[in-house]
DNA sequence: CGTCTTTGACCAGCGC
DNA sequence: GCGCTGGTCAAAGACG
């Protein structure tokens, strides 16, 4: 800790008499424990996030299961899980409006669209609902099972690797967008009847928008199960969230009705109607059939396309306009590349939240210390939830008068000062170190402050993925 | 030699 | 009926 450091001794110990040594050494050692008393205090406060996360995830999962699925209505719905899209949205020519009204940390949004023509919404086509069904059990799927997910996301690689293995089996170039779309298919299994779609968004080329249709119908390599429970989950959501009664009338017309997004843990998930243009991608000519859930891991300025509601909302976005930020998670489709590739963190971030299972990993200093760096470095919207978090635990604990908790608000504030600053700057270092330190200074106390039982669960998937990684590795 | 990608052809749905 | 469009097929070539 810098507070040691600080107080190391500058001067040629043979000149001091053995009375000021003596002095600072227990001044040392009051120091040191006053920093172990603050790491206490620090465990608190997080055990103290960790239960309110794990009661805010307890409620969504309520919610979910209360909301009684119709699923005549649902499967015409798109559902868009949105981590930090607050932008402003455009629906053709007209914009959103905001109802907030659900509680628990839930928001819901309306939204006014003009009648999309977005070949993300149509596929697969017809023809393609026509040859599943010959294909026997294909048209027993439930609605879960046939629906689609649609994840954006920014990428430099040709297309994301998710830790499954796909054959491309064919490419088009789609009117209204010069990125042609390729589309593959699952080979991880013969018969797996999943398909994707990869697409450049045409309004921002660094965009990837990656479509899958279908479940996988054998077991998946383990750094491909975070991308196959996001969609499994999320179109799980898709029936059971939505209140919502639609109609295909209300398909048809030129503006939609309201869906609720639901915030949890600074994510958003939003019901959007199948007719909803939630991006771009021009030219279609069928009516949707199938449910679509868009996630959308991106919240550039420039992804102006995007067609979600602007409304106040804390939000975790993981996204970057730097791709390197996932240097180890993209590129390369092929294969199974993924077993040498960490999972996304916040792809396993989305996982947890639908699954609630907080994974109890192994203890990764270094992983977590890149994570947390990344993850405060790429989003200032992180950076302010966690300083937010921080202050209110430190100003409730301050109001207790303790003075040692004023030692601790002090400190809080520091920590916040010190994220808050990282704005706009290349800091990866810093909060490494930081959180380097914060770690450190806990295995001093013996204390897992920021181990597997830490409140955020990026913080636990990324021990988790670095452990798949090292296993998968050796 | 096996696997994968490329790419033109083909098919079906939709709108005019 | 025709043209447009999206999706799939399959032969040929590339690659390790």
């Amino acid at each position: 800790m810098e507070v040691l450091l600080m107080k190391m001794p500058s001067s040629d110990p043979d000149v001091i008499p053995q009375a000021n040594k003596e002095d600072e050494l227990e001044s040392a050692k009051a120091e040191m424990g006053e920093v172990k008393e603050e790491n206490q205090r620090l465990k608190k406060m997080l055990d103290k996030i960790q239960e309110n996360y794990k009661s805010l995830q307890l409620s969504f999962f309520k919610i979910l299961q209360q909301g009684a699925p119709n699923k005549s209505t649902t499967s015409l719905l798109n559902v868009s899980l949105s981590l930090g899209t607050t932008e402003p949205i455009k629906h053709g020519k007209t914009t959103s409006s905001i109802k907030p009204s659900l509680s628990l940390g839930l928001d819901s949004k309306s939204q006014l669209s003009t009648p999309a023509n977005s070949s993300e919404e149509t596929w697969p086509p017809s023809k393609i609902q026509n040859t599943t069904s010959r294909n026997g059990d294909e048209d027993q799927q439930n609605p879960v099972k046939r629906a689609r997910v649609c994840v954006r996301a920014r990428c430099d690689a040709p297309t994301m690797n998710d830790g499954c293995q796909w054959r491309k089996y064919g490419q088009k170039v789609s009117k209204g967008n010069p990125c042609p779309r390729a589309y593959y298919r699952c080979t991880v299994a013969p018969g797996c009847p999943v398909r994707k779609q990869v697409q450049r968004c045409a309004e921002d080329m660094s965009i990837l928008i990656t479509t899958y249709e279908g479940n996988h119908n054998h077991p998946l390599p383990v750094s491909a199960t975070a991308m196959a429970s996001t969609t499994s989950a999320a179109a799980s959501m898709l029936l059971s969230g939505s209140s919502s009664s639609t109609s295909q009338q209300g398909l048809n017309s030129t503006a939609t009705t309201t869906l609720p997004t639901q915030v949890l843990n600074g994510f958003n998930f939003s019901l959007h109607e199948n007719s909803t243009k939630q991006f771009y991608l021009p030219n279609s000519t069928s009516s949707p059939l199938f449910p679509t859930i868009t996630l959308d891991l991106t919240s550039s300025p420039s992804s102006s396309s995007t067609n979600f509601p602007s409304f106040p909302t804390t939000s975790l976005n993981f996204s970057s306009s730097e791709s390197r930020v996932f240097p180890a998670v993209w590129g390369n489709g092929n294969g199974y590349p993924g077993y040498g590739a960490k999972v996304p963190y916040y792809q396993n971030q989305i996982y947890e939240s639908f699954s609630g299972d907080n994974l109890q990993g192994q203890t990764c200093q270094q992983s977590l210390t890149e994570t947390l760096a990344k993850a405060i470095t790429s989003d200032p919207s992180f950076r302010s939830v966690i300083a937010a978090a921080i202050s209110s635990m430190v100003c409730s604990s301050a109001k207790s008068g303790d003075p040692t908790d004023q030692k601790a608000e002090k400190f809080g504030q520091n920590l916040m000062q010190a994220i808050i600053s990282q704005d706009g700057k290349d800091e990866s270092s810093f909060s490494s170190s930081y959180f380097n330190g914060l770690a450190s200074s806990t295995s001093q106390t013996g204390s897992s402050l920021l181990q597997p039982s830490f409140p955020f669960p990026i913080f636990n998937t990324a021990f988790q993925s670095a452990s798949d990684d090292k296993e998968h590795k050796n």
